[in-house]
DNA sequence: GCCGTTTTCGGCCCGACTGTTTTCAGTCG
């Protein structure tokens, strides 16, 4: 397998993260101790979690990375040789035993690591065309504990991975779940049909749904399910537990049918992360306690200490209840212990949308429909953010039009036949160079103007910094659109020195904008953790296109939950008036 | 390889489901 091209310098965490997790899955298949294994990925984990980026803190002599809760002295002196020279020995050594196209493998349902180490020692099998071609020949069966079904079971993963199936948009999650609430309620009430997983932790991109009902009859809901038209390949089918792949992009769900009395645990338990919850269980395991999906435990008493919700299993831990969407095993639980978690921002606290698109530009909607709609869901104003001239494809307004707009916003606002406050925007594009695209006279009439990236996006590291720098210093900026540019499952970020644009922006009140279009949702978490540190304040928008897409404020505001902001760091939960003394003047 | 409110050594999270077995290992979440 290819690595993930990771093309920013800010996301050097995030190399160093993966080089361990690939290594830790190459030991895993070399049957490496377990103990050691896990090391590595908790490390990989808190250093993918970290708002610090793991280059700056080896650079300061007052500082040790060995100060991070899963990195000790070894670690640390990997990190060391990552940041150095790309790589470190163990994994040199490793991709020496086995390809990494063995990495692959993992990726297949059905095999683990000891197959894939079976297959690679007794057939070289280190691709997934390979692998095909074996199952095809019937030749799996001839290894211990490998029959006809798997070899079926097999071949039908290849084909769902070959389909590009593997990571989902959080929108398209929240589809299915959602219609597989309604077709479930036909045999039990929606509220007691419960979202998990990392759809309810708002992960950006899901890998499958986890549903669990409140059921005293599994069977029922299990049978209801499987029977659902959307449902394709079911893949498994017990007492309390079923799982398919359901709908045209064929999304595993699996379902839990489980008493209202365990409801807390299991929820705790499915929403994950796998690294919260293994933290979560040590901390019990430490109190001499035991946590599963039914409850907390004591030693040797079946009845639980908690179980029925999650506040209870969290208070008996001696911990706060922790909002899904922080539990990714990066400081939430220390947080949770001494009381010192965020009060994070809600979606009912958005008092306004700053960025969408209407038909002057490549939009669906008139400026009317766009504030109707968001006039419906209870917002006190918006701005209307066209392209600007550059995107030619999408009708960008030049200065002229933009001028007009702004005169055209006015009388719209001094009518109030709209009943919502309109602020005469644009999405101006940065320019190569870092100039705007439109001159200082249009950007000085508009209220608010969003600065973009849309071309170029290739360009090296510093050239893009000091492009990002340059539009910055503008005095007509108020915010950064899709600050990192990345398109989910499609395109990464581009390259550039994030540390550097946030300061600047903290430095100069340019917002960062968190936009929430399910395709982009940028920025990412750890992101918005660190310009938060750096002074950044932010706006949450849906860079809608159309009416509808309004509604995806929703995702843009799990990601800012994700990042830990509460409505004060938010510029668009502030009353209009607040709006216009925080925005820079 | 990491870590310490029993520990600087000796621990390290937990259960369901499946398929191939002949009592359970591997995978998954």
């Amino acid at each position: 397998m290819q690595p993930a091209t990771c093309n920013m310098q800010m996301s050097t965490n995030q190399r160093i993260a993966q080089l361990l997790a690939e290594t830790a899955d190459l030991m895993e298949i070399a049957q490496e101790d377990g103990f050691r294994i896990r090391s590595y990925r908790n490390a990989a984990a808190a250093i993918e979690g970290s708002p610090e980026q793991m280059a700056d803190i080896l650079a300061d002599p007052r500082r040790k990375l060995t100060d991070i809760k899963g990195i000790g002295k070894g670690i640390a002196f990997v990190i060391g040789e990552i940041v150095e020279r790309g790589s470190f020995e163990r994994r040199d050594e490793m991709l020496t035993r086995y390809p990494p196209t063995a990495l692959e493998l993992l990726k297949i349902q059905g095999l683990g690591p000891k197959s894939i180490g079976l297959l690679w020692e007794h057939y070289r099998v280190s691709t997934v065309d390979q692998l095909e071609a074996l199952c095809r020949e019937g030749k799996l069966r001839e290894l211990p504990r490998m029959g006809q079904k798997l070899e079926e079971k097999v071949l039908r993963s290849i084909e769902t991975y070959r389909r590009g199936a593997g990571r989902f948009l959080l929108s398209h999650a929240d589809e299915v779940a959602q219609s597989l609430r309604d077709w479930l309620s036909q045999v039990v009430p929606a509220q007691r049909c419960h979202i998990a997983g990392s759809l309810r932790r708002s992960k950006e991109t899901v890998g499958d749904l986890d549903l669990l009902v409140e059921s005293e009859n599994p069977l029922l809901v299990l049978d209801r399910f499987v029977a659902s038209p959307e449902v394709g390949e079911v893949l498994a089918k017990g007492a309390n537990k079923a799982s398919a792949l359901v709908g045209r992009q064929q999304i595993q769900v699996d379902v839990r049918a489980l008493p209202s009395a365990s409801l807390g645990a299991a929820l705790q338990y499915f929403s994950g992360s796998k690294e919260h919850n293994v933290a979560l269980r040590t901390r019990a395991v430490n109190r001499k306690l035991s946590l599963n999906e039914y409850g907390l435990f004591r030693e040797g008493d079946s009845t639980p200490v908690a179980a029925a919700t999650e506040e209870d299993i969290y208070g008996a831990l001696g911990l706060a209840w922790i909002a899904p969407e922080l539990r990714e095993h990066s400081g939430e639980i220390e947080s949770a212990e001494q009381g010192t978690l965020p009060t994070l921002v809600e979606l009912s606290q958005m008092r306004g949308d700053l960025h969408m698109h209407t038909r002057e530009s490549d939009g669906r909607g008139t400026l009317e429909e766009m504030a109707l709609a968001a006039k419906a869901l209870g917002y006190e104003y918006i701005a209307i953010t066209d392209h600007s001239k550059a995107l030619a494809m999408a009708n960008g307004l030049d200065e002229q039009r933009a001028l007009a707009f702004a005169r055209l916003v006015e009388q719209v606002n001094r009518e109030g036949h709209l009943g919502i406050r309109v602020l005469s925007g644009i999405e101006c594009d940065i320019l190569r160079d870092g100039r705007m695209d439109l001159d200082d006279e249009a950007l000085a009439a508009l209220d608010f103007v969003v600065a973009s990236v849309h071309s170029y996006m290739n360009q090296e590291s510093g050239e893009m910094t000091q492009r990002l720098l340059r539009a910055i210093d503008n005095p007509h900026v108020k915010a950064i659109g899709h600050p990192t540019g990345r398109i989910l499952l499609h395109r990464d970020a581009y390259a550039y020195q994030f540390e550097e644009v946030a300061t600047a922006c903290a430095a100069k009140r340019v917002a960062m904008e968190i936009n929430a279009s399910p395709e982009r949702l940028d920025l990412h978490a750890s992101l918005i953790r660190g310009a938060k540190a750096k002074g950044v304040r932010f706006v949450v928008d849906t860079d809608a296109h159309h009416p509808r897409h309004l509604t995806n404020m929703k995702f843009g505001v799990g990601m800012a939950r994700r990042g830990w902001l509460e409505a004060a760091d938010i510029l668009n939960t502030q009353s209009y008036e607040n709006l216009r003394k925080l925005l820079r003047p």
